[in-house]
Parts: C-alpha cells; structure tokens; sequence
DNA sequence: CTTTTGGTGTGAAATATGTCACATAATTCA
DNA sequence: TGAATTATGTGACATATTTCACACCAAAAG
C-alpha cells in the first residue's frame, strides 16, 4: 500500500483532505527496525513523531541496574513519540522494536503545522494524550495494589483484547506475539520468574497454553475473574 | 484579589486579551472545598475543569481495600480535571482537599470554546498533558525499581521543591503542608507503618524533623544522595 | 474538662516476591 | 550441522514490606 492511501486510514489523519494527505505523506520519512533495534533512547533528544506502518514497538523504562517496565506497546496505525515534541523535553523512555517493524517519521516542524488550525487532529491528540494518562495510572494502580497472579492475568486479558484472534468461535484465542517471559515480566512490573511461575499455574488451571512463545488464552472468563475484572 | 486578576496570572490564561479574559472570569463559577471534602470520584462523570485559587487538592487512585495511591498534588495557579473534558471518559481518580481550598469550576463548553484558536492555551495543555505524563511515568519507575526509603527521598525532596521555605539562609526547609503519615504512605505507594519507621530512620541520622504533621528538611544534600539524585 | 477521634510509634510474625544457581530446551548463526 | 546464544523451568533461600497488634498522644467535639 502506498504511504498515502495508509495514512488516509490512521485515525489521526482522517481529517485530511486530499491535498494535504498527499503533502504529508511527502514530508514523511521512512524507517525499518530490525526486531531488537533501538528507536530511541530516555534521555535523547526528540525531534520526530513517529506512526507504526506494521510491527510493534515497545516503550521501555530503564532502571539503572537493568530492569525494564513497559508501560505500553503500539502496533500498526498506532503513533508515539509526540510528548517530547509537544513540551521540548527529553525522550522520557527508550523505544525498541519487539518485532522488525516499518515507521513513518514525521519532523517536529511538519508536525506542529500539521496541527495548526487543525481541529480534528488537536483533539484526537488530546484524547490520545488523554487515554494514555488513563493507562499510565492504571498500570501505577495495579503495580502499587495487586500482587503478580492478578496483574499478569490483567495484561494477558488486554493482550487478548489488543492482539488476539480466535480460529474458531469459542475456541481458544491467540495472542499474536512473539512475546518472551522477560518482556511480560517487564510489563507486569515483575522477575521473569515469577512470570515462568505464574504461567505454570495457569498452564496446571488450564487458562493459559503456551507454545514457544505464543501464548494462547484457553478460558478468557476464568482469567477475567483472576483479574478481578 | 479579583477572580479576573487572578486568572491573568494563571500561566494556562496569559494568552488573553482583557476582555476575553473578562468573559471567561464571568463564565467561572467559585467553590469552597472544607478539609478532607470531596470534589469528585473516579468513576464520576466529569463536566468541569478546575483551578485552584488557594489551597491544596489532592489526586487520589482508591484501591477496593480502601488503601490509596497518590499521584500528585495541585496548588494555587494549578488546574486539573481535563482530562475528562478532553476524551469524554469518567474521572479517572478521587480529588480530595487536603485543607480548606478554593477552586474555580470551567464548564466543559467554556473551556472547549476557549480552546478553539487560543494556539497558546492549546500549547499549554499539550505541554501540561506531557509533563503529568512524565511524572506518572516517572512514579511507576520509581515504585517497580526502588525501595521505600529511596522513594520516601525523593517525594521529601519533591516537596521540599514544591512547597518548602527557608527562614534563614542555609537553615532547615520547612514543607508548607499538612501531611499526615497516610498522606505520605500514599504519595509514595507504601503503608503508613513503613513510612513511620522509615520517618524515624530519617529523624535518628537528623536528615529531617518532624513536629506535629509538619515536615522539616534539615540536610537536602544527604537527602538527595539517598533518594540517588 | 472529659471523651472521642484521628494521628503517631513500635515490635513480632506472616508473606509475597526477588535473588541466585542451576538444568534443560529452543533458536540463531557461522 | 554443530556451537553458541537466548529462552525456559524450577527449587532453595533471602528479605523487604505488609499485617496485625497494641500503647500513646494531641486535637477536636461535646
């Protein structure tokens, strides 16, 4: 698909008319990772917005001795990157590739005159800065009052929501992701032990199958109810 | 003072021009918060944003245990509450007085119509957006990598920041608050009991000192060490 | 003034999670 | 294809923090 025709499709965009569509797409430049890859890192300087054409990309908080959170993954239309261009401050995470993944990069400048007298996409942006508030706090929420068996049931149910899909009505549903337990590990906020320890329980409950690193949800409502959701 | 006054000094306001500064002073209704009196719950429908004319709010996430996560605190000059103006979702937290507070309310037409062609406020919430954004993200780092007598450091030097004075050059900083050992367990995400021992530590190596609920900082330069900044 | 209420101080015991130290399996790559 | 790396599985042990149990104190309320 041209670059075009695809940013036509981001939400984002939708307000475009034509002309501009086709200006913008223009402007933009065109980045691959390699699974792995770094995109950026805490503390660089920012000057690009970035919109994910295919892959996935992970927001990673460093500690210093190593240990990682993410508070959030983008796939496909998803776009992040803007917080450094809206306030001038520094990159506040590091940005890594989970898969090879295809991003359109869009300049601070471009970007800010995109928004200018631009409605629709001032507010998309409010409500996207909005949303991830929300699940920012959500994830403090979580870390500071639940223990792992509730939370990673928490995530496991929003991966299913995010990136599931089911073969067949009813059966079980695949979260398509290549997911290790040290990247869950980082985004329920835990060791990667206890992660492998709580996916055991689950296998034993039979909620969970894994294959590899392909999870599969065998029974959403027994893991809801984990959850507390 | 004048509300309109007032509001001139409010960053979020100095964009405007006398006299739409007079319409939107008009269109502003006044509220008085008593000590530990509710404004609005997570959960609620949100149709006003808030500033704060005098006073202290306090932005709460409630656990179902009845414990309490405390992301940030809002004084004279701050506004909050846009959130759900901004994406049309349920409040997302408690905002509680933390002693006697005087607010304005802004309804969400008001503040939407304000918004429209005032690129300078729309700037402003961006950037405002970003930075609640960074804490957040900055506070769940610091709960899912330090422990408590680190994360105690910090928000002590936070505050000092935020809220301290000196008398005299050089000497102790007072924190101009009332916090309760509650307060503090839930800023930092830990139990009262936790923070009364690690409180003592502090007092014992005479890094702060503690006379009713007010807080002094009696060596900021060791504070700081400990907190790893 | 005395009672209630809310805040503080503190120790013992319980516990969830992390740390460490491996064995084993599965990928990657040369 | 084998060697090397990266990921998983798991148990024993360490420990930070919570929980629970109080006693104590100070400020508000009657």
């Amino acid at each position: 698909m041209k670059a075009e025709k695809f940013l036509k499709g981001v939400p984002l965009f939708h307000s475009l008319s034509a002309d501009d569509s086709e200006q913008l797409a223009a402007s933009m430049r065109h980045r691959s990772l390699k699974k792995g890859e770094v995109l950026f890192r805490k503390g660089d300087e920012g000057s690009s917005l970035y919109i994910v054409r295919s892959g996935i990309i992970k927001i990673v908080l460093p500690s210093k001795t190593g240990d990682e959170v993410s508070p959030a993954l983008l796939a496909e239309g998803d776009f992040f990157g803007e917080m450094a261009l809206l306030d001038g401050m520094p990159r506040s995470a590091d940005a890594v590739a989970l898969e090879p993944t295809e991003l359109y990069a869009l300049k601070r400048n471009d970007f800010l005159s995109f928004l200018t007298n631009n409605e629709q996409a001032i507010r998309a942006i409010f409500s996207f800065l909005s949303m991830r508030l929300r699940k920012t706090d959500d994830l403090l929420e979580d870390v500071c009052f639940l223990n792992i068996s509730t939370r990673l049931a928490r995530r496991l149910v929003e991966l299913a929501n995010d990136y599931g899909h089911r073969e067949e009505e009813d059966g079980p549903i695949q979260i398509d992701l290549r997911l290790t337990q040290s990247d869950l590990a980082s985004m329920v906020g835990v060791t990667r032990e206890s992660i492998n320890k709580e996916l055991r329980v689950l296998r034993e409950k039979s909620m969970v199958s894994t294959t590899g690193n392909m999870i599969q949800i065998l029974d959403v409502e027994r893991l809801k109810r984990r959850a507390h959701l």
